[in-house]
DNA sequence: CTCTAAATGTTAGTCACTAACATTTAGCGC
DNA sequence: GCGCTAAATGTTAGTGACTAACATTTAGAG
């Protein structure tokens, strides 16, 4: 769901440059003065650009937190798994294994984006909105795999849902794993065996 | 969660038919020219008032569907399951059990509203945000009978999530009956004895 | 039938976001 | 280094959701 819009692929470094510039200024004052107090004019002008240019890097003001370029890999994983499991677990032993496989150093600013979004209400919907993206690609896996469309639906949402409500726990706190909060979570819900 | 400013209980009923006007025809020009399309100017006018006077009855444009007044039944419902089952166990059964007792005459309309929710992704986000309420209802209830907030919020999370799929399915087609589509979603999440 | 509170209207403004068009600048080949 | 072109940015103007302060009408309790 990334909408940066690439033109030319590898052309110049200057788009990367205040790409940066944008995510930084945003994600600083978000933590600072709250995202809904934040205007978007005010994170340009902070990246020395105008509001302008803002969306052109962003199609919105909630894309510079819910950019996940995660989906593929969740995909791999749950078309990995054995189809002799009900669509259900293989969802959430899909989603466990990519969330394992995710590099260690990224956990921090992930953390510091998701209690944002934690925090805010209409990020909280815009995330679920994101995530529908995500659902609809683990229907379609499931669904090749041989499950119903309507179990296939409900299988991914309610297992994204344990995901996301495990991500927020995890970002309330300072030390846990990610790794490990996502397992936590999705114990919740399965029935390991 | 419904925003109308009810100041005198019952004082006059001028309230009450200018309300009805503005939801029936919010509705009806959401289903003709969809969502988005659809201005808060043009609904207020259909109904023979300003748009100020839209905003007076409904906080935000999205309140026109998402007007639930379903959780207290709900949270009693869940309340009155065994505590000797697990938070997830009690949560779905009691999101079971509140959809069953909902009257029959309601589900139409409700098959209208969700409609138009699925069709509309702004709206799936909305929705999500409008459960953020009922969610932190249904936690609240969870850990009042011993269960872990982390636990109990991803309980929460994802029974929902499987309610919300299942009612987009349901919407989708024609004759089924609610409760049965509500039992199926959780049926796939939710191991029955 | 009156009189007050409720209901509605008016005006003006903010913020997210879009579109069309003009201008600058960066970095490639030379 | 230097020019040239495409990429990057800016400008202006506008829409639609929503808010706030204040003025006006109207409905209905007494």
């Amino acid at each position: 769901m990334t909408d940066t819009p690439r033109l030319d692929p590898e052309r110049t470094t200057k788009r990367q440059r205040t790409l940066a510039a944008l995510a930084d200024a945003g994600l600083e004052l978000f933590e600072r003065q709250g995202y809904d107090a934040t205007t978007v004019g005010q994170i340009a002008r902070a990246a020395g650009v105008t509001e302008m240019t803002f969306f052109r890097y962003f199609a919105a003001k909630e894309h510079l937190l819910l950019d996940d370029p995660y989906d593929p890999v969740l995909i791999v994983a749950i078309a990995g798994q054995p189809r002799a499991d009900p669509p259900f677990l293989r969802a959430a032993s899909g989603v466990r294994a990519a969330w394992r496989a995710l590099p260690e150093p990224e956990a921090p600013m992930i953390r510091r984006r998701v209690r944002i979004i934690a925090q805010t209400p209409a990020l909280r919907g815009a995330m679920w909105r994101s995530t529908g993206n995500t659902e609809r690609a683990i229907v379609e896996q499931l669904v090749a795999d041989g499950a119903t469309p309507g179990v296939a639906r409900v299988a991914a949402a309610s297992v994204l849902a344990a995901l996301v409500a495990g991500l927020y726990s995890w970002a309330e706190g300072e030390d846990a794993s990610l790794a490990d909060a996502i397992e936590d979570a999705l114990d919740v819900i399965v029935v390991r065996r």
